[in-house]
DNA sequence: TCATCGTTGGACTGCACAGTCCATTCCTAG
DNA sequence: CTAGGAATGGACTGTGCAGTCCAACGATGA
């Protein structure tokens, strides 16, 4: 498979290639985006794009999954790591707003993917998944800092409450995409961290 | 106008269509689902499609949205219309789950039509909002009545509480996908609604 | 019984788009 | 400066699919 990338030139067109497909799909979804209009967005040809992605559409939809994924961690970055405090978990919830505000569009790029990949080809939904487990571990890491210092409650299951928050963060830009405003993922995501943030040293029964 | 549907008969061969396409979306998004697939799901013919929908394809796909708006909110009867009290809200969110459970498949009809459209037909992309708020109306309005009853603080935003428990479950979807299982939907779902479960020490098992 | 309108059948058109192929240019090592 | 592999250009093919068109069938009222 020395078939892909071998020169520095060449990984960058690759890597170009990645990330005008990812803008493509965030913005027109997978179906919206065509082999032509990225070729068209990265001043590339078509042979270019089998050249570095021999399995086409399909793999190329699936290298933007990946980088996607990393991507998105990568924006939590240096809170994701650290979610031992109160204000920890305040600056990456800001902080997660802002990306999504940024990104110009209302929609997660791993979400997006997600709905559309699971019903059309199984291995980019696993990548997602893939994706979605790791930051849903990091942030159930965050949890368990929190539950070390002894600021949220031993017993609640992290696992759990990561998931969620997870899920909050997904279900949020759905309702946040069309009202193109962050609203929805707002008032989901302070619901769902309210037992990470209220509990100011006190325990609510 | 009088095109589209004066007969019983064709009244019912519509319908068919409509439920058919939804399923297939369903189950292989807007883009997998083809106008022959439909057709040959229905035993009609093209020229039927057209004639009931002159519109093709895309006003098929908004006729759907609205079915599946309506149906949404009718397999949520009769609790929707209760949520007085936390046996209702209980009621009403096993019965959810076990509605999408019995969908066979881990995708809400409104959401999965919500993220695909949106990118696609603003128009349908609206009837979804419209429905998206209709819906999350009536949980605010069960909010309220607890609200009403004195079982949850009167301070509380029920329309932003509503707002939330809708993201959940949208969110809850995406995450039970990939997993094949109502795991993640059950524990967002649980989060959100603890502040209408938990309170004051009844219930909760 | 005929006339009219709704319903149905299915062949046909046109296009958009994934994927193929070969020719050409660029880069670098020797 | 040259040979070979990588990178690039772009014409071409095949097909899947939305949408068109016309011809036939069926019911209902006059």
């Amino acid at each position: 498979m020395a078939t892909t990338a071998t020169t520095e030139k060449g990984r960058r067109t690759r890597q170009r290639i990645i990330e005008a497909t990812g803008e493509q799909i965030l913005a027109a979804g997978i179906g919206g985006t065509t082999l032509d209009t990225v070729r068209a967005a990265t001043l590339t040809s078509k042979s270019q794009l089998f050249h570095y992605f021999p399995g086409g559409k399909t793999e190329l939809v699936r290298e933007v999954a990946v980088w996607e994924g990393e991507q998105l961690l990568a924006a939590q970055e240096p809170e994701i790591h650290d979610l031992g405090s109160w204000e920890s978990w305040r600056r990456w919830r800001d902080g997660l707003v802002a990306y999504y505000l940024g990104q110009g569009r209302w929609a997660c790029p791993i979400g997006s993917l997600a709905t559309e990949a699971a019903s059309a080809d199984p291995e980019t939904s696993a990548l997602i998944t893939t994706s979605m487990s790791a930051w849903k571990d990091m942030l159930a890491a965050g949890v368990a800092r929190m539950q070390a210092a002894g600021h949220v409650d031993a017993s609640a299951d992290g696992d759990l409450l990561a998931t969620g928050i997870v899920a909050s963060i997904q279900g949020g830009i759905i309702l946040s995409q069309p009202e193109r405003s962050p609203r929805p993922l707002e008032a989901v995501l302070d619901q769902v961290l309210d037992p990470l943030l209220v509990r100011t040293g006190t325990s609510r029964a």
